[in-house]
DNA sequence: CGGCCGATGTGGACGCTGTGAACATCACGA
DNA sequence: TCGTGATGTTCACAGCGTCCACATCGGCCG
């Protein structure tokens, strides 16, 4: 589905150096953020324990400080990378859609786009929680307006991929462009909401069949108030 | 508005003994639980410091131990007080529709649930995340459903509040009773995912303007989606 | 080839946290 | 009057994030 890890093995052998071989590690970093994104899988972003990365690593915990200012830092890290596995959660269910006629497939791929939202809150409670964990410029992060000089991907950020497929939406005809602005915030308040009332609010409980049910349910109720009367 | 404190004074003198005149506080339960609350007012969750509590009542941290299992417990006691709080907004709000036209009366005390739901996240967004910060029964007090004996009242909860606006709206004739069921999950998810997107989330930092223009659009799409075409 | 230097990892320490066990102090009932 | 149970204190421990001084390495310059 959607991968987290950027190198498969913990430890990787960089210049032919056998891994850990001695006092130095040789990729650090990326073990590091490997073994926090695991931590942080199972218990959240308090789970992202400093001395528990590095001892899983095999590192004194001080050794975290050299790439990183702090745990805040660390746990960022994560947070981008749980982000990107967000987005790829919805990108992939958006791919899936099979529908041709052009309508109907940009309205299915918007339905497809919550649904790998929900998705991945609830398959990965822990990554998703983080993601709105860490206060920093991690907020950056979702928002791909920030112009940093070049032209920003619509696809690297869940905010993108939904923007896109709300302005594919208006092209095919479907949604009034007079609409169109702010539709973004609606579509995604609902099903983050429908998330995070299932994940960690009063909702947590409902049986999964009965939740499918809910979120289809969901899905449809942001086109009906989205889309033409 | 809304009060959280039941006493006013942090220590209380109870049977004519003055407060704190010895070895025994006299209040200890009530003092720590205020002045947990306005720790979690201030800073969030995280804020409740078992010891910090304790410093700030003047008595020594052991001593919650007489009246909590631990800190969780006491932090699920500050949730169930911000829940009050945050049921207390939303009907505030509600009772202040002016309207009297029954069905759009009915509507406008929709919306003004939603309203006040958003503003008391805005306007207390320590006691807010409090609501969804403890995992254990808490979640029990969002819904009133559990039936413990007696009757439970459909308004102590914000879960209550919503669902007696919803029956209303069905017996006005606004609301389709077909559409009833689920509707709830509906309003909320759309109303919490607003709130927690621009408390937490990456919608955290648009001018209060721009926000509430953008709520008042979220509370009219919920109405449209919700309602007769 | 040798030595040095910056990058990286270690060890120890500090103050903070939540929490357990033993002890002190009080109010009240027999 | 004297326990006795409820309530508050003290001491102690382990775990946390983080600072500081030191150890160890690889690569570059002579």
């Amino acid at each position: 589905m959607w991968t987290l890890s950027t190198s498969e093995p913990q430890i990787v052998s960089l210049g032919g150096v056998t891994p850990r071989d001695g006092y130095h590690h040789g990729n650090l970093r990326e073990a590091l953020v490997d073994a926090a994104v695991e931590l942080a899988g199972t218990s959240g972003p308090e789970g992202v324990v400093l001395r528990a990365v590095t001892r899983h690593v095999g590192v004194s915990p001080n050794a975290a400080y050299r790439h990183f200012a702090d745990r805040e830092a660390l746990l960022t890290e994560v947070a981008s990378r749980a982000m990107a596995a967000l987005t790829a959660s919805m990108a992939a269910r958006q791919e899936a859609v099979a529908e041709q006629e052009p309508v109907e497939r940009a309205v299915a791929r918007l339905e497809a786009i919550g649904r790998g939202y929900v998705d991945f809150a609830l398959a990965e409670p822990g990554l998703f929680r983080v993601c709105f964990a860490a206060p920093p410029e991690v907020a950056l992060a979702w928002d791909s307006r920030d112009p940093e000089g070049e032209e920003p991907d619509p696809g690297a950020d869940p905010f993108g991929v939904l923007n896109a497929a709300l302005d594919h939406l208006v092209e095919v005809g479907w949604l009034d462009p007079v609409r169109r602005p702010g539709a973004e915030v609606l579509c995604w308040s609902t099903v983050h909401g429908f998330a995070t009332l299932h994940l960690d609010g009063p909702l947590r409980d409902v049986p999964s069949e009965e939740r499918e049910q809910a979120l289809s349910m969901a899905l449809a109720h942001v086109s009906r108030g989205i889309g033409p009367a």
